[in-house]
Order: C-alpha cells, then structure tokens, then sequence
DNA sequence: TGTACATCAGTGAACGCGCGTTCACTGATGTAC
DNA sequence: TGTACATCAGTGAACGCGCGTTCACTGATGTAC
C-alpha cells in the first residue's frame, strides 16, 4: 500500500524509481475495486503519476502485467497455505481444517490476486511459469491431503489423495466465490462463511471415517459471538 | 440456435421480425466465446445482422440485455434442477445426487448462462426481479436439502437443510467452475468432474450418517468406460 | 375493399470518450578514463 | 576529482480503434373508417 499514493511529478522528480511495483500495487487496487476485467492499463499509469506510455518500460502489455500479478499471487498463496498446514501440527486434522480457512482468508484479504489467479481467464496452462507456480501451491494442499489419507482408519478403504485434495480445493472455491468477498450477488447467511466451510470439510472427513467430535479450539472460541441457536459441533445442536 | 445465422438485411427486408430474441442468442454465444466482460452491445447488434441502434428499441443497454440472459438463466435453471430432483424419486439420496449432477451439467452446457448468473458481476441482489430468480432455484435444492435432512438417521443429531443445501452448493460451483468447463486454466484430472462431485457429494452425505454404500446406478454403468483402477464405489476401490 | 394515418422497428451518420500503443524526445543516472 | 558519454526511465503528443449512445429519419405494418 506504500504507492497509493502517489508523489506528484514535482516531488520525484523525473525518474519515479519504482515504477515497476508502483504499478503491480495500482493494478491490485484497480482489481479489488473493479475487477480483472474492469482494469485498465492506461488507469494504472494514471493511478502511479505517471503518462500513460510509461508502464511500456516495464511490462510488454497489460497481460503481461496480469500475469505478474498471478504470479505473485500464487506464490504468496503458496506461502500463506504452507504456513497454515505448519506441516501437520499439532495434528493433522487440525492443521487440514486451518489450510481451508487459509484458503478462505486469502481470497477475502486478497480479492485482486484471487481474482487475478482464478477469475481473470488468464490462460494460466499457457504459461509455464505460472502454471508451475499454480502447481506449486496446489501441491501445498495435496501433501496435506497425502498425509492425512495416510492416516485412514484401519478397516477402511484408503481415499486417494489427490481426489480429496481436489475435493478440499473445490470446497474452498466454491464457498470462498459464492459467499467469501462482499462485492456483489451476495446472500445473507446464517453463519459465516469461515463457519459454513469448517462445518463442510469436518462433515466431509467424517465421512472418510476420520473422528472429528472434538469441537475445534476457533469453533469453541468463537461461540460465544454467534446468536442463539448457532452450530456447536459441525452443524449445530440436535433438533 | 436457430438465429445464429442471421439473414442479410436484403434477405429480411426492413424489419428483423425476431430481433429481441436474435440479440439474446448472439449475446449468450458471444459470452459463451468471450466471457461476460468481453462482450459488447455493437457485437452483439452485429451478429444479429443490425444496425448498432437497434438494440435500444429492446433493452434500454447493454446492462438490461446481461440482466435478461441472467434472469432466463436461472429460470432455466430452476427447470433444470427440478426436473433432475424430480420430487425425490426413486429414493431421496438417488434423487439429490442427481441434483449436484444436472447442476454441473447445467454450467458445461450452458456456460453462457452459468457466466452471466454467476460470473458477470450483475449486481443480483440490487435487482428484485432477478433476485427472486435467482431464489427460486436455489429453493429447489433447499426444498431437497429440507426432505433429506427430514431422513436423518435417527440417534444422530438432525443437519440443518439451509447449511446442507450451501454445501451442496458450493460443492457444486466449486467443481464447476474448476473443472466443469473447457475454456481456461484448466487442470487435468484423474477423473471427470462429474465423477469427481459425485464422489464428493457421497462422502459428505456419509458424513452426515447417511446410508450410501448401494452404487448408483450410473456410476456402474460409467465403470465400464473408465481406464483402469478408477473408482467404482464413491472413491474406488481400497489400496 | 380501399385508403389515410398512427405506430412501430429499423437505419445510418455522428458524437465524445477512453483505451492501447508508437514515436521521437529528454532529463537523470552511472561509469570509464 | 572532473568530464564525456552511454544508458536508462521517463515524457507528451499523436494515432487508430471500437465502444456506447443520440438523433432525425424512413420503411413496414396494422388499424379505423
């Protein structure tokens, strides 16, 4: 946020210095407000002080600065999602469930690299770097999903981890572009969203076989915020 | 499909005759081709053989022409879903998988309609017409979220329909808009997105203590033409 | 059945706008000697 | 340490383009009598 605004020409002088990333943070605010399709090259020039033939000096054409955003995206998605898996502690089933709210949190607090990563229609299987860059933080999510399946009770079939992988990504997905960002075409809930995909994914591994009955730590803290009547397990008190 | 291709001018005389419903199919295949932000009203009046005024003697701009794609989208969306859940015969379970089906089905066939519902950034929620829409259809998996939980099995506590049906939902849009579609940044799968949320649906109505260990009849029947080693039972078989 | 007239659904030219992109240029910076 | 010069990172004017929208218009259709 340090280049939203923008010193004038008279203060900087000639050279702006850091025109590069003056850039990438106006096309992220741009993104935020409007959307990946809703921004312009021209209006990230304008947004970084600078004429409207400058950002030539640093990007071939406004894909190109597109895809830099993707890519920094993922990358930092990669990260916040290796964070939160904190490599499988204190237990894995933990740690799964805090990599879907990660998930969640990221498209929420980053809606201009959400949408720059999965909504813009960028052709990321096009591009090798992003697309291993894409690969790279999905794997994030697959080797949790290796560990966890590892840890199928006994007596039952063994999920397949990549499938439970995907099936975790698309929970998140859908949730995260459904009901997790305020812009528009929003539903009133009657829980969070952060709420309603912990109580999809528990209800999910249950159904794996894995024991979810204690309550989470987060779910249990949070409680005490709800209205009346609000899930306490994953889906709330008995009717 | 029938106005796709448009009759010259000289072949049609003065008046179009059907010029309302040739800009809504052009729009739906410029938006299949393009994406919602890609498409233009001149584009539109363009393919359908007409000068780029006309179109204002039908909608009042491009925005009300997007809210009428919208709108018929999720009318026949409803009609879509209904059918597919077809008042829960034979059985409920058998009937709401079909409903996660005909969901995913809806947004590979109709990718246009699915883009301007729910993918366009229309501001749903603004618009009461649309909204009630949008409502109605997502009643249909609310009213078969509702019957099932009614099944719950007894000695275990009852899931709330509302938070069955965002699952389902979200299950749905999440696979459908990662997988279910040809376009971009797209990934290669170890199976169909169609096995894949069906898998997912199963293992998350297992989670809520329901019985769904019988094989759908269209999973046996799909076994014969998958490669080897692919699920026959909601994940496959044990390793 | 024929005619006058209102209404409807198109035309086509024109507008202002903002965009992406190019171009020759210029001011600032860094480096070789 | 000072100077000449190459390189870099900007400028600003200009372009062609397609878009959304408006306007006065006109051809076709339908209806009243």
């Amino acid at each position: 946020m340090s280049w939203r605004k923008e010193r004038s020409r008279a203060e900087r002088g000639y050279h702006h210095g850091n025109l590069k990333e003056a850039l990438l943070q106006a096309a992220l605010g741009l993104i935020a407000e409007k959307g990946a399709a809703g921004f312009t090259f021209a209006d990230a020039a304008r947004m970084a002080g600078v004429s409207p033939a400058a950002p030539y000096r640093h990007f071939r054409d406004r894909d190109e600065l597109l895809s830099s955003i993707a890519q920094r995206g993922f990358d930092q998605f990669e990260a916040v999602l290796t964070s939160a898996w904190d490599d499988g502690r204190p237990d894995t089933i933990t740690a799964f469930e805090r990599v879907g709210k990660a998930y969640l949190a990221f498209a929420r607090e980053e809606p201009a690299f959400y949408s720059a990563m999965f909504e813009s229609g960028l052709p990321v299987d096009l591009n090798p770097t992003l697309m291993a860059a894409s690969e790279r933080a999905f794997s994030v999510i697959r080797a949790a999903a290796e560990r966890l399946a590892a840890l199928a009770p006994p007596g039952r079939p063994r999920p397949p981890a990549l499938m439970m992988a995907l099936h975790i990504w698309s929970m998140s997905h859908g949730v995260a572009s459904l009901f997790g960002r305020g812009d528009a075409a929003r539903r009133k809930l009657p829980m969070s969203a952060e709420d309603l995909l912990e109580a999809e994914v528990l209800i999910y591994l249950r159904g794996l076989g894995f024991p979810t009955d204690r309550r989470s730590p987060s779910a249990t803290e949070q409680a005490d915020q709800r209205p009346a009547g609000q899930p306490s397990g994953p889906w709330g008190t008995p009717k």
